[in-house]
RNA sequence: GGGCGAUUAGCUCAGUUGGUUAGAGCGCAGCGUUGACAUCGCUGAGGUCGCAGGUUCAAAUCCUGCAUCGCCCA
């Protein structure tokens, strides 16, 4: 396959567009994306959040797909059975909306179709959408499991919705009632707390008389003043209700007023719910429309009154209102209240209303019968697995966020009055009126046998079916050996917007119906905002399609800018400056790549061997990259395994740029250009391990370079990087190696600053002396390195800083080396001293520091002993630099 | 009203068991084009880690209070 994506020789720059595409469709082939079962081995398995079949992915879903194909392709390459199991949600109101909104650009209403023929229709979008989303997944390079791909209105969760409902029903964990649900009248059904938005708005407070009745039942001149943001459901008032402690309305309780317009006779009632200091301390009963005026009406015993309609008007309980819109009718019996003399005055209010999570409507608050779940004993448990750790969060604070909803939590309304959805699964006869949930259409009536059964019409809540998702995509409720080997499963990732919506519900569930968690641990990550820190909307026009960006800027670069992005948890701005900057480090690997492909190739294509000397004979670079490889290999591990995925990312961009390209690569060149062909092994060896531990971020030119690897390296057996080894720690660091090297490296920067500083021209070779005691003979192997990379000739390498010439030089000091530039004619003693002085301020600045820190002997005592052998050699540094640049100092004079 | 997060270089952000001279990208300044890469290289400037206390031998990191911004829950 690596014909097709390949030409003769590899491109002058990456182009993503040509390799993206036929690498995906090799992975595909060679079926690597498929699970398998190992009984030996310990799984790892992701269920992949579905996202809604009502269209296109967005950045969020990117970014869920980078962190858990990161964490796939980690584990695949490690070895263990892997599995990334994908879907797709059926989302209830999103989809029936959007397949409305379709109709009505034909003229159609659902209600034209019927409900058959809807259902049939967005069964239609569905099959459509599917497939656009499975594909915007295999542009992101997600190596799930296609052909494990379920669907949350498949047969398998179908059966499982079924047979939750029925379960719960039974044990009189659902149950059908009355009470104040979140009506939209836009969307026309009733919604769950959690799918309400609440927000702060400038509303009024309207004070409105209501005349007092004598015991006789007539006017008095005697008022009640209530206070009221929303006047219209005045005509749903059942009573007055004031706070006991109220002195100005003590008297009046067990009168009864008048309600202005309907002219209805209400009571006056005392009840302690009343907040003394709102209004006027006397508050309007609307039991049908208020949650806290409903439990003030069961408690005494009031009817509630509905006067809104499902579509937001008014009904026939608001008499002269009746088909008004339920904010038009407000201002209506505001102007008439006015009329009446009957409002005492209105206040600005600032108060929040709730709004509707998919629609933006707002809400009614309404009585009316819904089917519900008890949550709290399926709470209790749920608790106690994250408490306990059987399941641990990811940052872990938003273990808090979830004790505290969860010991707080409300009973959920599950019914839906929509089309689009699991149908509730409970028949009534019409003949004796029985009732029962069942998990498949029972037929014919258990009590009295008629075959006369109506399904209730409503659906369920979108996200009772995604609470089963960890375990119904697995085959439950039937026992299937895919459940008993995957479940509970690895990890759950997924933006922390939706902890409680989908996460908690699925601890419950998932502990309800299989007495296990469903994940070990939750991964939670933040939002993606736009440059300027605003949250993506279509109305602000601000929404990044991932698409758009994997066109200009390629896969990797989106997917190793969402890698980097931030921490898990925290939101994070994307900028094109950041794909930029992940785009170059695509092509910055591939030109790396290149440059070792074609010195590989070089008089033809023969294999290198991979073996290297001892360690005495190898050279020193080598040896110093190898043990950073060794190193950085450890670490990333570690990292992954923390979940710091960006973390990772970021140690294996420094170490592949910072390290192998800007040190180890020019090094090797100096061997290369004198044909020595030594530094083959390493060159090959750090790439192709970098790319192995970079795969999982940047699948696509990682393996792009694997493959031009394999033409020409011995011993990649795997035909695909990604099934490779993923590399580990091996056999440990070279600490002597790394030291060397970075006095190595310290004597190069030292001369590149003096002659930047001079203004040597860059081409010109120019004469240096280095002086050391203890690296001498470093500096003497690496003799070739120094000239090359620093431009110098004749080098001189002596041991007594003392033979270093004094006048018209510039010098450095380091730790462990003084070096000296003579640069007649270019040199300003003034400059020069004044250079060496700011230098010495700072090398002094830091014996102080040092000296005071170590001259404590509280620090002697308690800091650990590695702490203060760190601290003392540091000091010693420090002053032999000191001392350097005082003898240049006083060289110069 | 309760809770959480953020506040680190001009900008965007890392910095997970307290212990190097606090890092990166972008931006900025200077220099650089003869075979890996200008989607680049070299050199450099730039931070009293929001403020005030405290704990500790040692604090960006832990504690308390405050300020500003944002989010969640009620």
């Amino acid at each position: 396959m690596a014909d097709t994506v390949r030409n003769e020789e590899m491109a002058k720059a990456y182009d993503p567009s040509k390799v993206e595409g036929p690498l995906y469709e090799m992975w595909l082939k060679g079926g690597y994306f498929r699970a398998y079962i190992d009984p030996e081995k310990e799984p790892f398995c992701i269920i992949m959040p579905p996202p809604n079949v009502t269209g296109e992915l967005h950045l969020g879903h990117a970014l869920t797909a980078t962190i858990e194909d990161c964490l796939i392709r980690w584990h695949r390459m490690l070895g263990d059975p892997t599995l990334w199991l994908p879907g797709v949600d059926h989302a209830g109101i999103a989809t029936q909306n959007v397949v409305e909104k379709q109709l009505a650009k034909e003229g159609l209403s659902r209600h034209d179709l019927g409900r058959e023929q809807f259902v049939e229709r967005v069964w239609q979008w569905v099959r459509k959408y599917r497939s656009v989303i499975a594909h915007q997944h295999a542009r992101l390079g997600a190596s799930c499991d296609w052909d494990r791909e379920v669907f949350t209105m498949d047969e398998g969760p179908q059966l499982a919705v079924r047979t939750t409902f029925a379960k719960l029903y039974n044990e009189g964990l659902i149950y059908r009632g009355e009470r104040i649900i979140n009506w939209c009248p836009r969307c026309q059904t009733a919604l769950s707390d959690l799918e309400v938005e609440h927000e702060e708005v400038e509303g009024s407070l309207w004070y409105v008389r209501y005349p007092l009745l004598d015991e006789a039942g007539n006017m008095t001149d005697e008022y009640v003043v209530i206070a009221t943001t929303r006047p219209e459901t005045i005509v749903a008032d059942v009573a007055v209700a004031v706070n006991p402690s109220v002195e100005r309305w003590k008297k009046i309780v067990g009168r009864k007023a008048l309600l202005p317009i309907i002219e209805r006779q209400i009571p006056i009632i005392a009840d302690e719910a009343v907040d003394p200091e709102f209004g006027t301390g006397a508050l309007k009963i609307t039991p049908g429309h208020d949650p806290v005026d409903f439990e003030i009406g069961q408690r005494h015993g009031l009817s509630a009154i509905v006067a809104v309609a499902g579509d937001g008007t008014m009904n026939a309980e608001a008499g002269p209102y009746e088909g008004m819109d339920r904010f038009e009718c407000r201002k209506i019996i505001v102007a008439d209240l006015e009329r009446l003399g009957l409002i005492e005055k209105v206040e600005p209010h600032r108060h929040s209303i709730g709004h509707c999570e998919r629609c933006g409507t707002i809400v009614e608050p309404m009585l009316s019968k819904q089917w519900f779940v008890r949550m709290e004993p399926l709470a209790r448990p749920a608790i106690d697995a994250v408490k306990d750790g059987r399941i641990r969060m990811v940052p872990r604070r938003f273990e808090r966020v979830y004790y505290h909803w969860m010991e707080n939590i409300r009973d959920w309304c599950i019914s839906r009055q929509l089309w689009w959805g699991h149908r509730i699964p409970v028949w009534r006869c019409k003949s004796c009126g029985d009732e029962d949930a069942f998990v498949v259409d029972p037929g014919e009536c258990a009590k009295c046998g008629s075959k006369e059964l109506e399904q209730d019409p409503d659906v369920l809540d979108t996200w009772f079916s995604s609470g089963l998702w960890p375990h119904s995509t697995l085959g439950w409720p039937k026992e299937t050996e895919e459940l008993r080997y995957w479940y509970p499963t690895s990890v759950l990732e997924t933006g922390y917007d939706i902890l409680f919506f989908w996460v908690a519900r699925m601890i419950m569930m998932g502990l309800y119906n299989m007495s296990e968690v469903p994940f070990r641990h939750v991964y939670l990550h933040g939002l993606i905002r736009d440059a300027q820190g605003r949250k993506m909307t279509k109305s602000l026009g601000n929404v990044v399609d991932p698409l758009e960006a994997i066109d200009k800027y390629g896969c990797d670069a989106l997917r190793f800018t969402l890698a980097t992005g931030g921490a898990p948890g925290n939101d994070f701005r994307l900028s094109d400056e950041r794909l930029e900057s992940a785009r170059n480090f695509a092509n910055k690997i591939w030109n790396a790549s290149r440059f070792v492909v074609s010195n590989l190739e070089e008089g033809g294509r023969r294999k290198e061997e991979g073996d290297r000397g001892s360690r005495s004979e190898t050279p020193i670079e080598d040896r110093w990259i190898l043990s950073r490889l060794d190193r950085v290999a450890g670490e990333t591990n570690k990292l992954l395994a923390e979940f710091q995925i960006n973390e990772a990312a970021r140690l294996l961009y420094e170490f592949f740029w910072n390290e192998y390209c800007d040190w180890y690569v020019e090094m090797a060149k100096v061997r290369l250009k004198a044909g020595d062909r030594s530094p083959m092994p390493v060159l090959v060896r750090v790439l192709e391990s970098s790319m192995r531990l970079l795969h999982p971020f940047m699948p696509f030119v990682t393996e792009a370079v694997w493959q031009e690897l394999r033409r020409t390296v011995e011993g990649l057996e795997r035909e695909s990087i990604i099934v490779a080894k993923y590399p580990e720690r091996g056999e440990g660091s070279d600490k002597e190696a790394e030291e060397r090297v970075h006095t190595v490296i310290e004597v190069i920067r030292a001369i590149r600053n003096i002659r930047a500083e001079r203004g040597v021209d860059p081409g010109r070779y120019v004469e240096a002396y280095v002086s050391s005691d203890g690296s001498l003979p470093t500096l003497e192997a690496a003799r070739p390195l120094v000239e090359a990379l620093a431009r110098v000739r004749p080098l001189h390498l002596v041991s007594d800083a003392n033979a270093t010439p004094k006048t018209a030089v510039a010098s450095a000091v380091l730790a462990e080396a003084h070096v000296v530039l003579p640069l007649a004619g270019m040199i300003d003693v003034e400059s020069e001293r004044s250079r060496l002085a700011a230098q010495l301020r700072t090398a002094e600045g830091e014996v102080d520091r040092l000296e005071q820190k170590l001259g404590n002997e509280q620090f002697r005592a308690k800091a650990p002993a590695d702490v203060v052998a760190r601290e003392e050699e540091k000091l010693a540094a420090a002053r032999s630099r000191a001392d350097g640049l005082r003898g240049r100092l006083g060289e110069l004079a």
